[in-house]
RNA sequence: GCGGGAGUAGCUCAGUGGUAGAGCGUCACCUUGCCAAGGUGAAUGUCGUGGGUUCAAAUCCCAUCUCCCGCUCCA
């Protein structure tokens, strides 16, 4: 991963004391030392988060047709990882070159280097691993290694009193896997039809060897994701005739049957990037990286992550996987229940062609396949039952974490000025510029001074009317200035002042977070400039 | 987990064996007619934690936890 240098001046330590003398983020536990990995959200992240997740969910299902969302359990059958990969390929065996300090993969240097690690299964079931004679460290030539010591980065549990073998069970190292346990579910009582999508937002939990880089590594966060089910090509081609080819000038603003995976990948990138946009992350700071064929994982066709120019460097916000029919596939195998889906439009198509037509388009798919380095068998296994209506959906996956987001946003948001005070003295404003969307408190509200009531219960009065829409904060402690001020620096974009005048006319000054300019607004216009700064309209 | 650096008030830090400090912030009261004004007062630390050396430890020694940088991994 690249090193680069993020535009952003702000430098973690930075940000991170203002996080927590503001009440953003904490460590979590710490009066007792606190816990590496873990972090825990103070008021206003709590409520910066909460409007992430807000703001995704209406995006990703209340404002499409075509997404239903889910909410499913953290600990799950133990066979789910299994069928999924991550009980064999989460337990990394590793070491370390005593002479040189580096750490490898010991696997990968065996590999390397022609030898194969030992595995050893032990009569309690746990696996032992040995590197075998001769393999050298990639660095200084030593072969003086530490033992292998298998890194598993799945939290482990017992379900039940007793702690045995039989009742382990994990924590979800990712959400995805419940999406597609429950896939036959959620289409059976939602209504939908391929293509569709299901959404899910939660926690997942990795024992990562080094969390790292503020709350961006942690050993628990939440992911928001979802999982967009589409048909296999060869399907949109019986029912469509062919495959849409994606060209720089495809018209990706509404779905059309024709699309292939390639299409609805590309169609969910720019959704993404789009909504990245939407909720304030500049587009120079959003970084699209195409994976390269080598660095995919075997059951990816195309992956795509949405990086951010962290001040720590490019890193991953979101990737964008078309994970084709693999995840469904090795659920269907492994629990022995059917997840195929019948499509009617598709069995409507086939029922148009021939005996010949439908023999030519199965030795077309098998050589396809053949030359894909897939055997042609399946091929025509496969198209026995697209004939029949049949097929196991593709899968197309918008993946973020919430909590990288959060990091992101903070520290897009975090900016220092220079102004002069008006006897020309410098001074440093610290100020949030988060997204009116995103910003955990919307609007303050200030008496100009506390020590006449008037302004004060006036002040009070618009507070309390606002608040059940809006989260609005009051304030009557201290000089105007100042508090402007602290409003800056936890990103409230707007404050309104009640004054004399107010008590006259029922206007406020009505002053902007960024420009620091001031005007004159009705009270009974509140609640539509609060709303239009919402929706984006200014 | 390994190697390097660091932990003193909410934050930034001073304090190198002899009674725990500063600035900012926070809170209260006064003051204040719009951008961190001023005044008075207050709260907050068993100096990361545990043990040891010493008449005496924030300071020296050991262990441990956490944070930062690198290896590894990823949403």
């Amino acid at each position: 991963m690249s090193n680069t240098s993020s535009p952003s001046t702000v430098s973690m330590e930075t940000l991170a004391a203002l996080c927590k003398r503001r009440g953003f983020i904490f460590q979590s536990s710490e009066i007792y030392g606190g816990i590496n990995g873990f972090w825990d959200y103070g008021p206003l992240g709590a409520e910066l988060k909460r409007n992430v997740r807000g703001l995704w969910w209406r995006e990703m299902t209340r404002e499409r047709e075509d997404v239903v969302g889910l909410d499913a359990t953290i600990i799950m059958h133990p066979s789910i990882w299994k069928a999924s990969g991550h009980l064999d390929t989460f337990a990394d065996p590793m070491v370390d070159c005593k002479s040189c300090k580096s750490r490898w993969r010991a696997d990968q240097i065996a590999e390397e280097q022609g030898k194969k690690i030992e595995i050893e299964i032990t009569e309690d079931g746990k696996k032992h691993y040995k590197m075998p004679a001769g393999v050298k460290c990639p660095k200084c030539g030593s072969a003086n290694f530490t033992e292998v010591r298998p890194f598993n980065l799945m939290f482990a549990t017992h379900v039940g009193p007793i702690e045995s073998d039989d009742n382990k069970a994990y924590l979800r190292p990712e959400t995805a896997q419940a999406i597609f346990v429950q896939f036959k579910n959620v289409l059976d009582t939602s209504r939908q039809k391929v293509p569709f999508g299901i959404c899910q937002i939660g926690k997942a939990f990795r024992n990562e060897v080094t969390p790292r880089n503020y709350t961006f590594r942690s050993r628990e966060f939440e992911q928001m994701e979802l999982q967009f089910f589409i048909r296999p090509d060869e399907a949109v081609e019986l029912i469509c005739g062919h495959v849409a080819q994606l060209t720089p000038d495809t018209d990706l603003s509404e779905p059309h049957a024709d699309w292939g995976w390639e299409i609805w990948h590309k169609y969910w990138v720019e959704k993404r990037l789009a909504w990245y946009r939407s909720i304030g992350l500049p587009k120079a700071s959003l970084v699209e990286y195409w994976q390269a064929k080598d660095e995919l994982a075997h059951y990816a066709r195309a992956c795509v992550d949405i990086q951010f120019a962290f001040p720590f460097g490019i890193q991953e916000l979101e990737g964008i996987a078309a994970r084709s029919d693999y995840d469904l596939t090795q659920h269907h195998i492994h629990s022995g229940k059917s997840q195929e889906v019948f499509d009617d439009e598709l069995k409507a198509a086939v029922a148009k062609l021939d005996d010949a037509a439908r023999t030519a388009f199965a030795d077309k798919v098998a050589a396809d396949w053949q030359a894909a380095g897939k055997s042609p068998e399946a091929a025509h296994t496969f198209c026995a039952k697209l004939f029949d209506g049949r097929y196991i959906p593709h899968d197309i996956e918008p993946s973020a974490g919430v909590d990288r987001l959060v990091l992101a946003l903070l520290s897009d948001a975090y900016c220092e000025e220079k102004i002069a005070d008006d006897k020309g003295k410098e001074e440093t404003r610290v100020v949030m510029r988060f997204n009116p969307k995103v910003a955990p408190i919307k609007l303050a509200i200030f008496p100009l001074l506390k020590n006449r009531p008037e302004l004060v219960a006036k002040a009070r009065e618009i507070y309390l009317s606002l608040r059940s829409r809006w989260n609005v904060f009051y304030d009557e402690s201290g000089a105007i200035g100042r508090r402007y001020r602290r409003q800056d620096e936890i990103g409230t974009p707007f404050g309104v002042t009640v004054d004399f005048q107010t008590l006259e006319d029922n206007t406020v000054t009505w002053r902007d977070r960024d420009t620091m300019k001031q005007e004159r607004v009705a009270i009974s216009e509140l609640a539509t400039r609060l709303q239009n700064a919402e929706t984006g309209k200014q």
